[in-house]
DNA sequence: GCAATGTTTCAATTTATTTTGAAAGTTTAA
DNA sequence: TTAAACTTTCAAAATAAATTGAAACATTGC
């Protein structure tokens, strides 16, 4: 395998990866093509090499952006605007996991919060079971919620060990 | 709010976080259905309470069955099969944890390995970035499998240890 | 065996998501 | 100011994914 097809292989793996966890597949893919990339693109060369539509495109940097996994990039004496992916793996793992915690997990314990102070005979078995089942997953929400605070927090080489130890 | 309502707000929002999440709506349903039921249900009551096909509901509970999330259970002077959801949500947790690893990192660690293994000259800028930049990406993946395997391992430990409680 | 009860399959349909591309909007440099 | 270069938007079209429902298949009890 030469470098052309890997990088293909690798777009193309990546873009299957990412939807399977909710994220588009162009989305995925622009920003494995700026990973592997020598130097930052420009929208035609992402255009090109993915062969995909100038809005689709653009709709998807700016998400990329958004997510703080891609930077505009100036180059001086280039009219056009570049676009260059954080390479970081460890950061672009801890962004992805800040994004998602605040979109999904925080509009999550919102509702379980809501759930929990439901009316009714507190002795009714139905109650107390539905109560139940809540209670124990605000309480794992909250231990995710921790843990993710400290991923994020964390420097790259105690990272893992220390999350590595909150399940000792 | 009464119980009736906070259960349909439940799987409501089960259902919407769990297709954030590339898990199809009524699986999600289907799943916080059997977590909030007092009882086990048959295929019935869950196209009845989910406004959902009989196909639909067999094919979900299938797939939740094949990732361990719900049981098949039979009760004695019952024609019908009973489905009943894991409770405790950190089983739960652990076992989506390992279904989902093994459907999509393992996947994806062997491309990377395949990648690895480019052709072209080492010195070539390109062919080292490239190189480099799927290392970091294995070294990742490999972090995160042993901290996944960890995890894992851990509620086992704690799935037997509160087992062989009960014969103390 | 066979009818009743229950489960599974899958082609056709519906619904949801993604993508296109042309038009509108913006910035730049002379 | 103007026109060329570039970016953004969004309604319509294409694509992908989920759902239906009726028919085929399986199991049970008599």
């Amino acid at each position: 395998m030469n470098l052309t097809e890997a990088k293909a292989q690798f777009i193309q793996s990546w873009g299957i990866l990412g939807s399977q966890w909710g994220i588009n597949r162009t989305m995925a893919q622009i920003h494995a093509l700026l990973v592997v990339a020598a130097k930052p693109l420009t929208t035609e060369e992402i255009m090109e090499q993915l062969s995909v539509s100038r809005g689709n495109t653009n709709m998807n940097v700016r998400e990329l952006i958004d997510w703080g996994l891609v930077d505009k990039v100036i180059i001086k004496g280039e009219r056009k605007e570049f676009f260059s992916a954080e390479k970081d793996i460890w950061k672009v793992a801890t962004l992805i996991m800040y994004q998602r915690k605040k979109r999904e997990l925080d509009p999550m314990v919102k509702v379980l919060n809501q759930l929990s102070e439901i009316e009714g005979d507190k002795e009714d078995e139905n109650v107390k079971a539905f109560t139940e089942a809540i209670g124990n997953i605000k309480k794992f929400a909250g231990q995710a919620e921790k843990t993710l605070d400290t991923i994020i927090k964390a420097e790259e080489n105690w990272f893992w060990s220390s999350f590595i130890k909150l399940f000792k």
